[in-house]
DNA sequence: CGGAGAGTTGACAAAAGTCAAACACGGTGG
DNA sequence: CCACCGTGTTTGACTTTTGTCAACTCTCCG
């Protein structure tokens, strides 16, 4: 497993910075703004803060109310998963936003981590908020938006930390939770796709493909006839995903 | 190269579905509207559409105006790259959203061809936006949003269809893309990350990335001391990312 | 000067890719 | 109705890439 964790946080300072005349401010703000408009915005919705090597910017789960823009520093963004197992999903640095990942369900969906002393600024995300009857609308939108962004993150997780018959066994699980959702028999369904398109969704070859379709039907988790699937052993699926040391074992 | 094109498109006439009645209207708009409101917003700025097996919803590059749900049938979105090479990076089914990743430069990024016969329902983008002041910021943090989801986009690429020196040369590009556009020195830099964090960001070991920065050295495209970065051969770089065949003949 | 953490390198093992042959299956036309 | 074709799938033999584990080196700092 490897370690990219972080130290506990600590203080967290305020840093000295003024939007106005940011190098940067294009990326927080969009440039048709007036001078007037960029100043009663960002002193109304705008903090700024310190975060020193190693310190967390923000933790996963964690409340979301700020979108987070990287003001000098650098930062990593970590994914983890149940089992422990964690993998960085991107560097963060001067210009780039952290914390898009919250807005679905208001929380973060990752921790971040400063790589060296940094800055930070805060956008209040509530305030930049419309006041209309479009506002839900809006809002609905954002959250459309950001569970795409986690689930692309989840897919960066599957492709960078997985092995074959992970990504399969991940593949089969995620569309067994969709047919469910949509009532469909999470069990038993027909795949809509090719071995080759599949394979190239994960990052594999057609050929590794169907031998880990075999390989999980020899060991009776699963039943394929073409493009026909029907999973026998949920649970056990589950644990290939979950537990590396079970990939090799069966 | 795999091949995961889909055929031209052919005519694609309008289905007949009813946002009122639809089983997963709270995909589309947000719980709390009222009937009427749903009525009125369906009716101003959502259209449906069939897609036929193997015919294209919409292309790489092509103008956004809409987003797109899916109403029943099953995508597959592709991504491409210069040098021809293409890898799906999602599959879309009933109730997932197609198209986000469009709002950034008003052109989609990438294509997404019908696995089977499809009904998609069409939500205006320009019609759902507010008419405040605010509207500029929300339309910035659209563009915000898609971009993010580009990156993503572009990660599961690197992840899924490239080997360990290819990674690593987009890696390098990418960050001396970063730093020129912040006016360092884009062939100069300092890492600011460990090697096994960069191992986990490319889904690589420590072990790779170190013997891959020696090769890339031995071949006189970088020089490297510790975390400090000089990037001597930058085209040959560029080609070892572009040309499969260039990684292995060097 | 010494110790800790980071980086490099080598020997070997495992996973996945490549290439090619064989097989399955659905549709079409004789 | 059946032979044939094209597309997709499975499987085998072999190769390449990357991972694993461990030893060794380097560098930075106290």
């Amino acid at each position: 497993m490897i370690n990219v964790k972080g130290k506990s946080p600590k203080h967290s300072p305020q840093a000295g910075i003024r939007c106005d005349d940011c190098p940067i401010q294009n990326v927080c703000f969009p440039k048709e703004l007036s001078h007037q408009e960029l100043k009663d915005i960002s002193a109304a919705s705008v903090k700024h803060r310190i975060v020193h090597q190693g310190e967390f910017l923000c933790h996963a789960g964690e409340r979301f109310s700020s979108i987070y823009v990287v003001h000098s520093g650098f930062f990593k963004s970590i994914k983890r998963f149940y089992n422990g197992y964690e993998q960085i999903i991107g560097f963060q640095m001067s210009g780039d936003v952290i914390g898009l990942d919250g807005i679905a369900s208001n929380s973060f969906a990752s921790d971040v981590i400063a790589l060296e002393t940094s800055e930070v600024c805060l956008i209040d995300y509530t305030t930049i908020e419309s006041d209309t009857t479009v506002k839900k609308l809006h809002r609905h939108f954002d959250k459309v938006f950001s569970r795409e962004i986690i689930r692309l993150q989840n897919m960066t997780l599957l492709l960078g930390g997985m092995n074959a018959n992970q990504k399969i066994a991940a593949f089969l699980i995620n569309l067994s939770k969709r047919f469910e959702k949509l009532s469909y028999s999470p069990s038993e369904f027909y795949l809509r796709m090719t071995r080759v398109e599949l394979a190239s969704y994960l990052g594999l070859t057609n050929a590794t493909i169907s031998r880990t379709f075999t390989q999980f039907k020899n060991h009776d988790l699963i039943k394929t006839s073409g493009r026909k699937i029907i999973i026998h052993d949920y649970e056990k699926l589950l644990s290939i995903i979950l537990d590396n040391s079970l990939t090799q074992g069966f």
